[in-house]
DNA sequence: AATGTTTGACCGGAC
DNA sequence: TGTCCGGTCAAACAT
């Protein structure tokens, strides 16, 4: 992927990387050492492979037990004809130890695409059996999926996230906010934090409402936490004693202009957008901590440049449990 | 006193 | 080169 290529305002098409239903989570055991062109994740995979069209920009592989032997390793994966490379690593851990705390959802993942083509010719989400186990395959017949973004130049990746309230406040880290701006095309205010655990942690947030759907909140993850999740719940991330149901204190959500409807951000009364017009992931992709499981994301040294909208395929999602 | 929030100023990349 | 805009800084303020 070219950084200069990155369009953050094109259009985004959604699809999804699910699990199956009973879905067993595989011990793929891959080799993670950086610059690794071949290891057992890439055996399991590159069959697959042979039909990776390189259009892709970023694309991301869920999977339900997937993980590196060590923190900061990277995966670099090549196609058969050496054309293209994928870069692998983990997600900040924050991400899926949030997960725990979340009821089962489909996993979906939102994409980018660059030309007229439907979501299943993007990913096609096929079973395939390792011994008695069975766990989603990826073909990559997949253009353009996306969950990162990145705005600028030496900005580092962030990966969106569509949340309703109630799923803010259940973040395990420790946020002070740190700034605060009005972002053009939204009534809403985008607010900044920094994890406020540690000075030399890098990891921020972003949080906005969507100018889609205000009940949805749009919060962004860049960087990692380089230290363990604070263990007092008192110093969880809203500092109020009744945090559960209540925003961060500091979340400024209130539009510029009054030009949205009013909402009770009740979580009940939220149907999940099947439409999509930010690089975002339109639900929170569920793993489970204690077994190592981690999401992956890929990126591709490949430019693509179309911008077009297209609804979630809401019959590929699967939920696991 | 320590920590977090607010908010205008500033910086730098994109165009 | 100038302007726009997103991101960050930091002083003042609040808790």
């Amino acid at each position: 992927m070219q950084d200069d290529d990155w369009d953050i305002g094109a259009v985004v098409r959604s699809c999804n990387i699910n699990r199956s239903n009973n879905g067993v989570a595989p011990k793929l055991d891959f080799e993670t050492h950086l610059n690794d062109l071949l290891n057992s994740f890439d055996a399991l995979l590159a069959p697959s492979m042979t039909i990776f069209n390189g259009l892709s920009e970023v694309f991301s592989l869920d999977f339900p037990n997937a993980y590196q032997e060590k923190y900061d390793d990277q995966v670099m994966m090549i196609n058969q004809t050496g054309s293209q490379q994928l870069y692998l690593h983990q997600i900040q851990p924050s991400h899926f130890i949030e997960q725990i705390s979340f009821p089962p959802l489909p996993t979906t993942v939102a994409c980018q695409q660059s030309t007229t083509i439907t979501p299943k010719e993007w990913i096609d989400v096929q079973q395939f059996d390792v011994g008695a186990k069975s766990y989603p395959n990826f073909t990559f017949s997949m253009k353009t999926p996306l969950i990162q973004t990145r705005t600028r130049k030496n900005q580092s990746i962030s990966i969106t996230y569509e949340l309703l309230q109630e799923e803010i406040t259940n973040d395990i880290w420790t946020w002070r906010k740190y700034g605060q701006k009005h972002i053009k095309d939204s009534p809403f205010p985008r607010n900044y934090y920094k994890c406020s655990t540690s000075k030399l942690c890098k990891a921020k947030k972003k949080i906005e409402k969507s100018p889609m759907d205000e009940k949805i909140f749009l919060v962004s993850y860049s960087d990692e936490h380089n230290h363990d999740p604070p263990t007092n719940r008192n110093n969880l991330a809203s500092c109020n004693s009744n945090y559960k149901f209540k925003l961060q204190k500091g979340i400024n959500i209130v539009p510029k202009t009054p030009t949205l409807s009013e909402s009770n951000f009740s979580s009940k009364c939220v149907k999940r957008s099947s439409v999509i017009a930010s690089p975002i992931i339109t639900t929170m992709p569920q793993l489970d901590i204690g077994s190592k499981n981690k999401m992956i994301i890929a990126s591709v040294e490949e430019k693509c440049d179309g911008k077009e909208e297209v609804d979630i395929d809401e019959d590929t999602l699967i939920d696991f449990e």
